[in-house]
This record gives C-alpha cells, sequence and structure tokens, in this order.
DNA sequence: CACAAAAATGACCGAAAGGTCATGTTTTAA
DNA sequence: TTAAAACATGACCTTTCGGTCATTTTTGTG
C-alpha cells in the first residue's frame, strides 16, 4: 500500500463512524479533519468531493460488519449454531457492533429519497444479509438439521426485517429488552423447525 | 383560529413532509420559505428557531399517520379485522400513507445520536404503537376472538418490528413485494390465535 | 373608524459550509 | 542520489446556512 492509499484507507476509518452516527448531511468536512487531524486539502487530494467520501464511508461500515459477522458465524459447528450466531451477533443495539447503529438502517433511511447511489448500496446489502441466511439454512436442510418443508425464503425476510425493527425500538427506547423478545422468537421458530 | 395560529399551522403542514423526507439537517429554512412562499422573517415570528419548527413538524408527522390509523381501524368490526387494517394500512411502504414514510423509522434513526428531544417522542411513538395493538388484542380476548393464552405483549413488538424492517426492505428495494410477506406471516400468526 | 398589536417583509449579519489552489514537503522509483 | 510525482498545507473563495431587525402592512378591537 502506497502512503497515499494508507491515508486514503486512514480517513475512510476515521470517517465512517461520524457518518453512521450523524448521518452524511449532518457531518460536515471540519468534523473529518478534526478526526483526523488533516488538513482540508489533503482530504480533497484523496476524495473528488464530499460525496465520494460518504459513499466511501458507507462501504467501510458495511464491511466492517460483515467481515465481522461472517467471522463469528465461521466459527459455530451446525446451521442452527449459525443462525443462533447471526442473531445474537446483533443483540444489543444499545452498544452495537458498528458505531452508530445498523448502517443498513441509518444510511438507508437517510438516502431513501435524497441519495440513489447509497440507496443501491443498502438495497445490495439488505438483499445479501437475507442471502446470507438463506444460504444456511438451505445447507442445514440439506444437512438434514431442518424441515425440509420450511419455506425459507420467507423466513429470511421475516428474520432479517424483525431485526432491523428490533433495533430501531431498542435504540430508541435506550436498553435491549425488546430486542430480547425478537430473538427469543426468531430462536423458537428456528427451533420448531429443527428435526 | 387567530391569523397567526393560522400561518403557523400552514408552515408545519407545509413542512412536515420536507422534513419527512429530506431529514431535519439536510431541511433548511429556505426549502420551507419556497415551500410556503412566505418570508424568512415571517418564519421567526412563528418558530423561534429552526428546532423548534422541527419538531412541530415531527410532531405533526406523526399526528397525522396516527390518526389516519385510528379512522380506518374505527371502522373495522371484530378485533381481528382490527388488526388486520393496522396491519394492510402499512402494505404499500413505496407510496406511504405520510409523505416520506414513516416517520419513526426517519426521525429514529436521524436523532438517534444527536436529538434527544426528537428521539424521545419517537420512543412514546413508538410505545403507543405498541400499546394500540395490545389494546386491540386484549379487547379481542375478552370478546372471545381471540386465544387467552396469547402471549400479545411479545406480538405487539414482533409485529412492530416486522412492519418496521418491512418497510424499510420494500422502500429500498422500490416494491412492496417484501411487505406483501411480512403481511401474509403476521396474517397467519394472528389466524392462529384466533378462536 | 382609529389605532395599538400582531404579522409580514426583505435587507442584512456572522458563521460555517463545500471546495480550490499556489506553495512547500515527502515519497518513490530510475 | 536525485528529480519528478505524489502528498500535505492552510489561506482563500463563493455560497448557503440560521438568525436578526427596522420597517411596512394587516388584523382585530374599543
Amino acid at each position: 500500500m502506497t502512503k497515499g492509499e494508507e491515508t486514503r484507507q486512514f480517513i475512510i476509518e476515521k470517517a465512517a463512524p461520524i457518518f453512521n452516527t450523524k448521518g452524511i448531511a449532518a457531518t460536515s468536512m471540519s468534523d473529518i479533519m478534526e478526526a483526523t487531524k488533516l488538513s482540508k486539502g489533503s482530504m480533497y487530494v484523496h476524495f473528488e468531493n464530499k460525496e465520494v467520501l460518504a459513499c466511501a464511508a458507507v462501504d467501510h461500515n458495511m464491511k466492517i460488519l460483515t467481515d465481522k459477522l461472517l467471522l463469528e458465524i465461521s466459527k459455530s459447528k451446525t446451521a442452527k449454531e449459525e443462525l443462533f450466531t447471526f442473531i445474537e451477533f446483533f443483540s444489543n443495539p444499545v452498544t452495537p457492533p458498528v458505531t452508530g447503529g445498523c448502517p443498513l438502517l441509518n444510511f438507508g433511511t437517510e438516502a431513501d429519497d435524497t441519495n440513489p447511489v447509497v440507496k443501491e448500496k443498502v438495497n445490495s446489502a439488505i438483499k445479501f444479509s437475507q442471502q446470507v441466511i438463506q444460504n444456511i439454512i438451505s445447507k442445514g436442510i440439506e444437512n438434514k438439521e431442518f424441515n425440509p418443508e420450511w419455506n425459507y425464503t420467507e423466513f429470511a425476510t421475516v428474520m432479517f426485517a424483525m431485526m432491523e425493527g428490533g433495533h430501531l425500538i431498542s435504540r430508541m427506547s435506550g436498553n435491549n429488552d425488546k430486542m430480547k423478545v425478537i430473538i427469543k422468537t426468531l430462536k423458537k421458530i428456528i427451533e420448531e423447525n429443527t428435526l
């Protein structure tokens, strides 16, 4: 990695949690300058404009989250264990795996009617998440772990939706109680489909 | 209503969809001036500052949504019908009942780490929504419509979470298909608890 | 109708926004 | 080692932001 690439990466890493916490519109280049202790000119050497930096920060937040999640999942032995790990990974929205909370929720709602590029990034990430869930269950069915009649495509959607909704509720209330209810419910459904 | 009160209300009504669509940070007083065709000075006659206007807009969005929802629900005859109406009311996130999509999702994620006042407003509204669901089911149990063993407190949380999550997915993808899956799933659970 | 109070106007203010650029410093590869 | 390329700096630019205020217009009431 050249010096330039290193600096670019450094800026992204410092910027990512700020964008995820404050939102794209509310984050200024000065915020990033302060966090990186770099000059304004230096920022624009590595990023054409704020939008490009914001997009890089969005990507970074999603990548960090995905990497952490998949790493945790990879430690599991059975498909059921993998699903449980997935769910438990998000069990504490008040102190989430990525600073600022779920980037899909944060950037998705902000980008919705204003930023088609970010919106599409979020859309892809949502699809990917559901695909991960589906792949785990599909594998579990092949392994004779899960009920082959399970409509797991629909379950993947329901599970993802429940977790995002639970995330919102818990972050608003400031405690993880409601997320625990969501988790309990999801685990029960999984148990019911376990052979 | 005096002229002043009328104008204040007029500004709120014009501002509400803008705030809900663009977000609080990304909405400028100029945006509101343009929408209302009023002068800057006039805005500040009725609102101390942007924050006060934003709060009024948040309240308005939530009130409009609540009023519309409760009106629809009031047309239902049975408790089960009321629940179904509640769910169907949100069946088209792409063309939602309130311009900009669910204000709880929009303002909640934005306010999360930056605006405790709005955050608390959203938190209260979330609690209220779940209470509405609980009240319907509670009444339904008394009416012998629903299974008295139903853990409806937990269901209210799950239902709310699923709908918010489904809302996000559908808005990101630009079509209501995933929301339909959510709705189908919720209706099935309700049927299972119907006597 | 008169007239005080309320509402509306738009020029104006300082601060902060995103962005540029000449200049100086550090990397990098021949 | 050295020279060109890449990187870093911070002063500076324009625009837009939230907000103020003297002035004018409208409103409502005695």
